[in-house]
This record gives structure tokens, C-alpha cells and sequence, in this order.
DNA sequence: AAACCAGTTTAGAATTAGTCTAAATCCAGT
DNA sequence: ACTGGATTTAGACTAATTCTAAACTGGTTT
């Protein structure tokens, strides 16, 4: 699947420095923190303040080219896969890997005849222990 | 389902302070954080500090008494529902629901194939509008 | 009962993640 | 070059939580 694109608009404000924090998390696999975005966004673009990174990463957040995910342990990871979808977290050594379950919108369903909640959308996290670590 | 009770060594150990947290928490029925539940265990025990409150979180929460329930927003919220369950929470008001939904098992099945994880929990987060806020 | 000890509580300092503010800077349109 | 609105910057600020070190408990031991 190709990296979504920006439309006109968003396009248009999408400064050096927004630029820079896009870029340095479609380049990584994993789910960086704002402060591991900070200093990879410094290594392109000295000057650039952590105010800007949080600005950035709000923007981008809200134009829907990146996704935030908030768990409770710490500061929230930013994702570059934007369609919906699930996590994974180990609870040995805390890494977070995304998949997709097909059946979500069955879930979803489901979940909202339960709470009486009109669904918007679902999340599933899975907590086990991830295949590296199960190997020691 | 009658509330769960202490072990003995867990009993032993459950001073006034650790009580009246607990006490705090099982005498709600949405789920209060740790200021809240600060605010009203100072009715009790008028000396009670902010840091005990932590310490006696963690101490329930260990000892499987109550149930943190962490997402982005801001502060973790306790819960004295200690089984298995999910979650829905309200775009527009905020508030949280506890339902369960009894597919979990095999869901954490499909999570576990899909992700390679060996699997030890899932949980279910829904988001949508409540029943409240859906009639206005 | 005085001394002791491990565990607990207390108040406040420290830490962490994130937001706010106000001044400086940038850039598109005149 | 000049202006105005949006953006960036550095640093102050806030909120949630943890840490620290001293004081306090309550149950033994002498």
C-alpha cells in the first residue's frame, strides 16, 4: 500500500518543518515518541523547536497522514499507517506491532449492542509476549 | 457478582489508608482517578496524602482488588470490576462504560495468529456517542 | 514498659509529557 | 520593500505520577 498523500490544501501548508516530522516517521518501522521524532527531525533541521514537533504532529494528525496511539505507559507513538487497526504489545520488552483483524466491523457491531453506544470505530490491543521474546 | 475479597496476606496488610481507597472505589459506579479518589478519601482519614493514595493503588491493583483503566486522555481511572472486560467511551461527554463481550476468547485467538504474538489478554475498546448524548 | 525493626505514611521535591505564551521569523500578495 | 497572517522558536508552565527522606506504626524482643 502506497503512503497516502496530502491533498491540495494540506499540501500547501506543509512546511519544511512539518515536512521533516512526516518524513522521519514514514521512514521508520516502529512507532517513535515525539521526543525520538524530535531528535531525528534535528538531525535534518537543527533549529527545529519541540513546540514544533508537537504543532506538527498535531496537524498532521488532524490532515490524517499519521496516526497517534495512546497508551498508558508513557508518551503516545505516532504511526504511519493511518487505515484502521490493532495492536500488539509485549509485555517482556514493550514493543508494539500492528495487524489488522477482519472481523472489526462485525466487532464493532457487536460491541455497540452491548454498551447501547451508536459505534464509531473499534480498537483491539492483544498483551502476550512477541515471537523474539518468546524465543529466549 | 459479589466483590472480591482479600487473601489472607493480602488482608493483613490492607492498613486504614489502603482501605479507605479501596472503600473509595468500590462505592462508585463510574470509574474515579487518582484525585478524585485522593478528594474522597481525605473525607475519611483527613491526613491521607496524595503519594499513600498512589502507593495504595498500586498495592489494590497488585494485590487484584480494583482495575486501572489508562487511555490517552490524561489521568488513569480505577475500576473495582476486576474480570475481564471492555470498553466503550463517548466522543461527545467523555464518559465510560464497562460491557463484556464473550467472543473475547477466540478473538484473542485471531489477534495471537495474525500478530505471532503468544497471546495472555485482549481488550476492546470502543468509540462512539452514549445513550445520553445520542438524544440531544 | 523501653528498645527495636520492618513496613508504611507523610510532605514536598523531582520527573515526564505535553501545552501555552509572546516575541521573532517567514512568506504570499501588494 | 511593506504588510499581515500563519508558523516557529525558546522557555515558562501545568498536570499526572514517582521519588526521597524523615517521621510514624504496630508488633516483637528484652
Amino acid at each position: 500500500m502506497p503512503a497516502k498523500t496530502a491533498n491540495r490544501e494540506t499540501e500547501e501548508k506543509l512546511t519544511r518543518q512539518r515536512d521533516a516530522v512526516l518524513q522521519v516517521i514514514r521512514s521508520r518501522e516502529d512507532h517513535p515518541t515525539a521526543s525520538e521524532i524530535f531528535a531525528a527531525a534535528r538531525a535534518h533541521l537543527p533549529t527545529i523547536s519541540y513546540a514544533t514537533v508537537y504543532n506538527s504532529l498535531r496537524f498532521l494528525k488532524e490532515a490524517g497522514l499519521v496516526h497517534e496511539i495512546k497508551f498508558g505507559d508513557g508518551a503516545s507513538r505516532y504511526d504511519r499507517e493511518t487505515e484502521r487497526h490493532d495492536h500488539a504489545i509485549c509485555n517482556d520488552c514493550g514493543k508494539l506491532v500492528d495487524f489488522d483483524l477482519p472481523q472489526a466491523a462485525e466487532l464493532m457491531q457487536a460491541a455497540a449492542r452491548k454498551s447501547k453506544f451508536k459505534p464509531a470505530s473499534v480498537h483491539l490491543t492483544l498483551r502476550g509476549v512477541c515471537p523474539d521474546c518468546r524465543k529466549e
